[in-house]
DNA sequence: ATTTGATTACGAAACAATTCGTAGATAAAG
DNA sequence: CTTTATCTACGAATTGTTTCGTAATCAAAT
């Protein structure tokens, strides 16, 4: 499987992947139990999705004992600077400021990630 | 079709709406040509993804010529808005600063453009 | 009038993502 | 040893997206 490939999961890949970057080793079950706080969706759902993305390489499992051990095989920055590249370019035309604009206006940020931003702005900048 | 999914358009409804948001009113021939420059897809196909954006309400049409003559019909800022809220979510676990530090890090960003956010973080943080 | 070229309409194939049912294996409990 | 619960494997149905071929329509050019 190509590596490129492994940088786009999925939505239903990227839910899984969220899960194994914050909790590191899981089986199939603690995942699901997670999953199913925000959506619906049968245990075996769950296990199918983890089995494909065993395939693409997205994840890697010990399979030693009889339930399964599950851990993100993709890089968590890597994927997300992938993506928001890939956002940048397909809705906002190019312009990284758009994006960032748009994105601290809706209240979406507070007055704390704003400062921080700001210093990390202050930063960059310097360079 | 529900409003809600109008703000999620698939990618290459992405990519014509970019060119609608832009150019304003185009014939499939207008959208077509430019989409060429960047990929490689027959007339028909940009014209059946549209059609089935006129379906979806993604777009409007005037049909009293032969030539068809488009526009899109969601709004730029809501559905940039939505895709970026969710990216936030989905990817980023709801933070907005990490996705805009991960956005602006990679030499994504030109010194004009980290300026220029700079400048619209102060009048936030004005308010 | 006829031909030529561009257009729309439409069906269907190809592909990908998601979902779940069922079967078989394994371990734990009785 | 047998039952029960849990797990994996796997196939298949469903749904959505993308792609394109073909036919019908229309207008302009000859």
């Amino acid at each position: 499987m190509a590596a490129i490939n492994n940088l786009k999961p999925t939505e239903s890949e990227l839910e899984i992947l969220q899960i194994l970057w914050e909790k590191g080793n899981c089986t199939v079950r603690d995942v699901h139990e997670i999953l199913e706080k925000n959506k619906d969706a049968g245990y075996t759902t769950t296990l199918k999705l983890m089995q494909i993305m065993l395939e693409k390489g997205l994840v890697a499992r010990d399979a030693s004992s009889k339930t399964h051990i599950y851990r993100a095989l993709v890089n968590q920055e890597k994927t997300q600077q992938h993506l928001v590249d890939k956002m940048i370019d397909n809705v906002f035309n190019g312009s990284a400021a758009r994006m960032v604009m748009q994105a601290l206006g809706n209240h979406t940020a507070s007055k704390e990630e704003i400062d921080s931003i700001k210093k990390y702005l202050d930063g960059l900048s310097n360079q």
